[in-house]
DNA sequence: CCATCTACTTAGAAGCCCGATT
DNA sequence: AATCGGGCTTCTAAGTAGATGG
């Protein structure tokens, strides 16, 4: 086969596998000194059974990591798909090694079946024994419309384990077949022609490799297919997605989320991940578990195959399950984001969080009490506690070394925090993503000594700071002060109670979601100043906590701003009349009747009403609701307030506030926001978080 | 215990659509 | 008409956290 001839010549992945293996794992595990707990009477530290352990499980293995280098990474030439994968030296830990056992060990290995509750456990149905002909499928679609809408969240629900009664779904989409373009590989000037699995994974290749790499050795004219001429239409398409897109769970018909089997690629790893660019294979039905009603017709496989197993497992809330070749991970298709079952997770998550605010003060004196305490253990979780609260690390659970090096508040090392006294800390770590956290702040006296000791003497930069906690131990903790109570409440907590809607930059400021800057920002400063009162006006407290919102953008008047924005208002009058005729001429043209004049008063009157507003807001401070809209807008292009906004405010806030204000939804949430949050929608405008 | 497995949330990137601009 | 760019959707990686089992 031509490909094995490529392999060692290797254009493809040469540069970068060098740097993906760059980093070479030590295996020392200084077991460092422990300093024993002095006191360890611990009614409640009977966890402490950690004082034991060598100190630093994970070594570090890689200098800090740029997305450059992972981009460059990304370019690697899946090594599994020209030689059997030599696997990595033997390491310290265990999870390594036995993941790589598992990877070589290929699909044989069937999903296994969830071993849930024994109630649910079922025998296999086979899925042959279940092959139907054709006609009833699509009927999942039909046969549910018309129930209305359900208003779950009026449901009074019991917290029981089982997530639903029935269910019939038709299984999941695969992604079609590959079909060779027959596009030869250009290799020293000479074309190579690629056998159809070569052939794929060599485009798999070409397409990440498309881009800013000028001096790549795939030449853009060796790229091949262009993603059109594809069989089949798109209407035909669509018409095969549809009976996947909806499920009937419990007779009501509910949005599936990702429907389509994942198709094989390269691995595109964050970071530097250390799989970055290895195949991931195509998923064949034999792979993939369905999750069905017991008296569901279990969808018919592809023709010629046959699911991997069936299952009836009502306490888990997936369809469809299978299991990734990459890492090893499990893969599952759920329903959609504004299905019922998501919304009362999420409404549940917020409720969790409003909890967390009735005793959130008792929480905080406690760890602050404990920043002094005795045992270490106990110690270190009250700092971690603190710096959890104060800013939204995550958790931190700990990873192996065939993943990125990325670390949260747990997994926090002595290199990622530098102290200057008396009280300055400066954190600087990849996190989640390996978005880099960097910030200087200053912190509680008795975090700052404390720091200091858990950086002490015989550790070194690469030890754990926190080498006697971990996330289950820190969770453990937090049980204890509030049911259901964990890490990640704090980052929903935090979120929603800064969020007058207004606030949602500091949020997503706080919570380190950063997205690149885009070009043509003129009037940035305008809208920074805008903003600025605005939040001052919602939330005059911030000033304690932040006093730079206090400060004025030089030049940026009151009526400055007024101007602005009265002049903008007579753009969009000339911008509306413009397009109200073109819109006329257009459809005399198609010989169809024309607008109504009120189709264009009304828009004018809704200028109006905003250059109403804009005089109000310079008597009273008060910003109306479009200009919110655009200054939020902005915002939005130098912080991906998104997430916050989708994950982490509790969506009544914005509603209320909405409604206290008579500012419509749509300018808060679009649509897909509106159907998730649509449990939020009919609070009262006075409702506080 | 502790490592691994499972299930679910959170997240940024890529892709797509559509209207404005050249 | 072609291109640009913003907003939304889709995709799937990367977290958290609890259960499981050796």
């Amino acid at each position: 086969m031509s490909s094995s001839d490529s392999d060692d010549g290797v254009p493809l992945s040469a540069r970068v596998s060098t740097d993906i293996n760059n980093g070479k794992p030590n295996d020392d595990d200084v077991p460092l000194s422990r300093r024993r707990p002095a006191v360890s009477s611990g009614a409640s530290d009977s966890s402490d059974s950690e004082s034991d352990q060598p100190l630093s499980k994970k070594v570090k293995v890689e200098t800090p990591v740029k997305k450059a280098v992972a981009k460059r990474a990304a370019a690697a030439m899946p090594k599994s798909n020209t030689k059997p994968k030599p696997k990595p030296e033997p390491k310290a830990n265990g999870k390594t090694r036995s993941r790589v056992l598992k990877r070589r060990r290929p699909e044989v290995s069937k999903p296994k079946q969830p071993a849930k509750s024994v109630a649910n456990r079922k025998p296999l149905i086979k899925a042959e024994s279940s092959m139907v002909e054709s006609s009833a499928d699509g009927s999942v679609a039909s046969e549910g419309e018309g129930e209305g809408d359900y208003k779950w969240w009026l449901d009074e629900k019991d917290g029981s384990s089982e997530k639903w009664h029935t269910l019939e779904h038709n299984g999941v989409m695969f992604p079609p077949d590959y079909v060779p373009h027959g596009v030869p590989l250009i290799y020293r000037k000479k074309e190579i022609r690629l056998v159809s699995e070569a052939e794929e994974v060599a485009t798999f290749f070409a397409a990440v490799v498309d881009g800013d790499h000028g001096n790549n050795p795939v030449q853009p004219s060796a790229r091949p297919c262009p993603r059109k001429k594809r069989s089949g239409s798109k209407l035909e398409k669509q018409a095969i997605e549809e009976k996947f897109k909806f499920c009937l769970m419990d007779g009501r018909r509910e949005k599936v989320g990702n429907f389509r089997i994942e198709p094989p690629d390269l691995f595109r790893g964050r970071g530097a991940h250390p799989k970055t660019g290895m195949l991931k294979k195509r998923v064949l039905p034999e792979q993939v578990t369905i999750n069905i009603g017991k008296d569901a017709k279990v969808p018919d496989p592809p023709a010629g195959h046959r699911w991997g197993s069936v299952t009836h497992d009502n306490t888990v809330t997936w369809l469809a399950m299978w299991k990734e070749n990459v890492n090893g991970n499990i893969k599952y298709v759920f329903l959609a984001a504004g299905s019922s079952l998501k919304g009362q997770s999420d409404m549940r998550k917020f409720e969790k969080a409003r909890n967390l605010k009735g005793c959130v003060a008792d929480i905080r004196r406690q760890y602050t009490k404990d920043l002094r305490s005795e045992t270490m253990a106990a110690r270190q979780r009250a700092t971690a506690m603190y710096l959890i609260d104060r800013y939204a690390l995550r958790a931190g659970n700990e990873k192996g070394d065939d993943e990125a090096d990325t670390v949260g508040c747990c997994s926090l090392r002595v290199e990622h925090v530098q102290l200057f006294p008396p009280r300055t800390v400066h954190f600087d770590f990849l996190g989640k993503d390996s978005i880099r956290y960097q910030r200087t702040t200053e912190v509680d006296q008795q975090v700052w000594k404390n720091l200091k000791i858990f950086q002490k003497k015989p550790k070194t930069p690469e030890d754990m700071l926190f080498d006697r906690l971990n996330t289950s131990a820190l969770n453990k903790h937090l049980q204890k002060l509030m049911p259901g109570l964990t890490a990640k409440v704090f980052r929903t907590y935090n979120a929603s109670f800064l969020a007058y809607n207004r606030a949602n930059r500091e949020v997503a400021v706080l919570c380190n979601h950063q997205r690149s800057v885009s070009k043509g920002f003129e009037t940035q400063m305008a809208k920074r100043q805008l903003l600025k009162d605005h939040l001052l006006w919602v939330a005059p407290d911030l000033k304690k906590k932040h006093p730079e919102l206090a400060e004025k953008e030089p030049g940026v008047t009151k009526s400055w701003i007024k101007s602005h924005w009265l002049a903008t208002c007579e753009l969009d009058r000339e911008k509306a009349r413009k397009k109200f005729e073109r819109d006329n001429e257009k459809l005399k043209g198609a010989g169809e009747p024309e607008l109504p004049q009120s189709k264009l008063d009304e828009q004018l009157a809704a200028i109006d009403e905003r250059e109403k507003s804009i005089n109000r807001w310079h008597l009273t401070a008060r910003i109306n609701n479009i200009e919110i809209d655009k200054i939020e807008k902005d915002e939005n292009k130098t912080t991906a307030l998104s997430t916050s906004k989708i994950n982490y405010i509790d969506p009544r806030i914005s509603v209320a506030w909405c409604k206290k204000y008579g500012v419509s939804q749509d300018k808060i949430f679009n649509k897909a926001l509106r159907e998730k949050f649509n449990w939020a929608m009919e609070v009262d405008g006075d409702w506080t978080f």
